[in-house]
DNA sequence: CGGGGTATTGAGTGCCTTCAACCCCCGTGG
DNA sequence: CCACGGGGGTTGAAGGCACTCAATACCCCG
């Protein structure tokens, strides 16, 4: 995986702001066709990334943001011993990147693991669009807000819930987002995390969270693996979920 | 202590921005003598919080935001079956409660464990001097940063470390942050953190959290117990602590 | 029809938890 | 100054959840 390439590939037909299906849930959401067409104009390029490419890696200076218009692609910090913790899967309309000063390292990596297309805005082109119109710094801040919400969230239940709590309420996040992006989560539908990135992302190893996934499989309530999610009964998939809190 | 009143008690005697010690760490840290002048007038009031006290619980609407001026607070989360999930401990300079909709209800709870002295802004008057003075809002967005870089750091070593690497990560982080406002870490100084308290913090019981910490004591590398921190071997500490990352 | 990555399963182990008892520290009040 | 009480800290025993190691099976892609 690491020895992929790691650069994005520049794409030859840009989607309109306007014709943009991640916008609804991304930075411009609030915004008319009007405010679209004068801030479209900041937009540095559009690339694809292919699974188990980088976007960045940690210790990286991006001098962009990202906007990920489609695709699946995991956030995550890597320890001295080389485990992960997977921080946030990402989806259509989440930015990622941004921080107050570009010149400063990241300190995260962010991976595609399903092909991915994303929109870059430069820090230069930043500056510039909210030089230009400052009531954009508001969504901007409740964009990081929100993640950091959901970091604190993720480090609650992570820090407290036994796993298998911990898989219902990570696995019912995932479907709730894929649900806003109008999929519909009875059907047998696409889930590119291996069982590794799961374990990874709520603090358990891989062959514990095989046993709970064989668990939750075998009670009729879900059968996630091999690039696909089937959600057999949400109420009781949620009812664990919900006891967390 | 769930019983102690909730509120804080408004002092007499206010600190002006430019004598307050806190400021160094806090949101007008890069701000000149002059910028405080005008910044300060939209202070809404300074209380103080005694130990046990909450500044606001989860699912409150405080509708001020806060600087700690001086104390020790924590931040946490509550689950259904009443354990809790510390996100951080907040020091002087740390600014706590503020969103961008001040109308919706906080998902954390805030409460001091030792005497507290706190400098409110009501979002009316956040907002005015939001208004009035635009560069400000780049330093909020800044503390919210520091604040969801630190979430992912507790994130990742909760997730994935194991209990005594996890408790010196903590440590250090602390004592560097007590450091940082100019103690003596060589000290036995306050710690006023109980072993229930960190064992919150990292993710484990409190039992486990006191033969940890026996362990680190009968190593001669940190006695922390009783309301105090001694640290005997910060160089061992520390290198526990960094070989998480 | 391989082959590589992913998932599964078992056996054995151990970190951490639970439960429960006890002790220590320290503040309070006589 | 000491007695007292209570919260916090300590310890042991027992058990379980999750981990490690390792072998096997499965799925999908070329």
């Amino acid at each position: 995986m690491s020895l992929l390439p790691k650069h994005p590939v520049e794409v030859e037909e840009t989607i309109s702001c306007q014709d943009c299906a991640s916008r609804r849930h991304a930075w411009f959401k609030q915004c008319t066709a009007n405010d679209l067409h004068h801030y479209q104009i900041f937009r540095t390029s559009q690339n694809t990334l292919a699974a188990g490419e980088y976007l960045f890696m940690e210790g990286d200076t991006p001098t962009s943001a990202y906007t990920l218009q489609d695709g699946w692609a995991i956030c995550f910090k890597t320890l001295s011993n080389g485990q992960r913790q997977v921080l946030s899967v990402a989806f259509s309309g989440d930015y990622l990147g941004y921080r107050t000063n570009m010149n400063e390292p990241i300190d995260y990596s962010v991976m595609a693991v399903k092909d991915c297309r994303i929109c870059s805005f430069s820090e230069k082109n930043i500056r510039q669009l909210l030089a230009k119109n400052p009531e954009l710094i508001q969504s901007l801040f409740s964009i990081q807000e929100t993640q950091a919400n959901a970091c604190r969230t993720r480090l609650t239940y992570v820090g407290q819930a036994p796993a298998k709590l911990k898989l219902a309420y990570f696995l019912v996040n995932i479907l709730d987002k894929l649900k806003d992006r109008g999929i519909d989560i009875q059907q047998n539908i696409e889930f590119p995390l291996t069982h590794e990135d799961v374990a990874d992302a709520i603090g358990i190893t891989s062959v514990h969270m095989c046993r709970i996934a064989v668990e939750l499989r075998r009670s009729n309530i879900v059968d996630c693996r091999h690039n696909h999610i089937r959600v057999m009964d949400f109420d009781a998939l949620n009812k664990l979920a919900t006891s967390v809190f």
